[in-house]
DNA sequence: CCGTGTCCTTGCTCTGGCGCAAATTTCCAG
DNA sequence: CTGGAAATTTGCGCCAGAGCAAGGACACGG
């Protein structure tokens, strides 16, 4: 591991070399197995997360059963770290969806590194800030549109994050069943399955078991538009 | 001004005295007639902002005219601030309720005195993050719960905020119309008229023009779990 | 006291999309 | 190769709640 690797992370970008490798010094580093869980809702937040390789899921449940998918997270993201500010409780799960790898600090260790150098508080409230108003827009759409808007809305999310693009469209690199689908947009398994179907036929996406391909983003995009 | 004034607000809870007055001593001080707007969405974020009496509404609009009350501002909270982080845009507009107070800073002003007292960025960031977890309830409740539900919630949500006990139970110290109820919850304004209807035959709450009082937290409460 | 604008209520209709049920496809472990 | 288990599709009925339309109540300035 080289203090470098952290500078295009969202916790470390514009942090000083001093204060990179210090950080690096502080982390425990360990991997995690596909379908692991790295900390659930309700359990008392005493880490910083950040994710060096693979892929987690962040969800939160209600007593209901209600499920939501909150939040995927990539190499060079932190996670489970406002919940440190917050309550000391971390607000949703986390589970790694592919073999993945996280390092984390203590609540001390990280408080220390943070308060030594200010730029990370900073860095860290730019990121709950980019959140509060990724969120807050999901809520809006929520509110205002209808479901086939918000589910091409969150395709295209997910595209513009992580996609590669080939001859054939943007296939989105990440697991995305039709639940987790319904899970972020607030809508029944049913209805997004046959959404997809219609995009489908209609020759604009392509899917194959939790892999979709865009083959027309403006397409999809004109859909967000509208109601 | 006193800078102990400010010892009871989100920002500066836990700063040093100095750090007070320094705050003081840097911010400019206006009033705020009913009705005036402070800043629009899209506009530039070039101040922080912060509330010393009256009542701020943070509203969002979108293209296609859907309206979202995003959040609702009291004496003590700061306001208008997470868009210096994030792109250089506020993210909604905000507009006075109320007769009001405000205090507001530059950029470079409000960042030097995060630099030299880490406690606001501390602070900030347990703001950002409060918020946000705020805003993900809400988003769930939204994509798990019937109106009804919702409306049950807001309610609550308010009760705890800004009210006034009374013999007749809570009254809701807000001006706060069937409109915005709607707009806080995602729902058709006449579908919260019908509700409050409902609930105000019941005898769970009573209602006169925008001011709502409930009588019956626990009923309304029980509201809140079911579907 | 009156006129005007804003807020609130209420009846009716219509539909998006949820819920149930069941079949089908695909993947994976053994 | 085979028996689940998980993901997906699809048909059907129904209803919460949106949208439309009209009327009523209250506040406020003049």
């Amino acid at each position: 591991m080289n203090p470098n690797d952290l500078l295009d992370s969202d916790l470390f970008c514009d942090v000083s070399e001093a204060g990179r490798s210090e950080a690096l010094g502080a982390a425990s580093v360990r991997p995690l197995a596909k379908g692991a869980t790295i900390f659930t809702q309700s359990q008392a937040a005493d880490r910083a997360h950040f994710l060096l390789s693979g892929r987690v899921r962040i969800g939160q449940g209600d007593a209901d059963g209600g499920q939501l998918l909150v939040r995927v997270i990539g190499p060079g993201e932190s996670f489970g770290t406002l919940g440190l500010f917050t309550g000391h409780h971390y607000p949703a799960d986390a589970v790694a969806v592919t073999d993945s790898m996280e390092a984390s600090w203590t609540e001390t260790a990280f408080l220390s590194l943070m308060e030594r150098h200010p730029q990370i508080a900073i860095n860290l409230v730019r990121i709950a800030g980019e959140r509060l108003r990724d969120t807050e827009n999901r809520l809006r759409e929520l509110a205002t549109k209808r479901v086939e808007s918000r589910i091409a809305h969150t395709l295209l999310r997910f595209a513009r994050k992580v996609s590669q693009t080939t001859s054939d469209g943007a296939v989105i690199d990440f697991p995305l069943s039709r639940n987790d689908l319904a899970q972020m947009c607030g809508a029944a398994l049913h209805t997004v399955s046959r959404t997809l179907t219609t995009w489908e036929n209609a020759g604009w996406i392509s899917t194959h078991r939790q892999r979709i391909t865009i083959r027309d983003q403006a397409r999809i995009h004109r859909l967000t538009e509208r109601a």
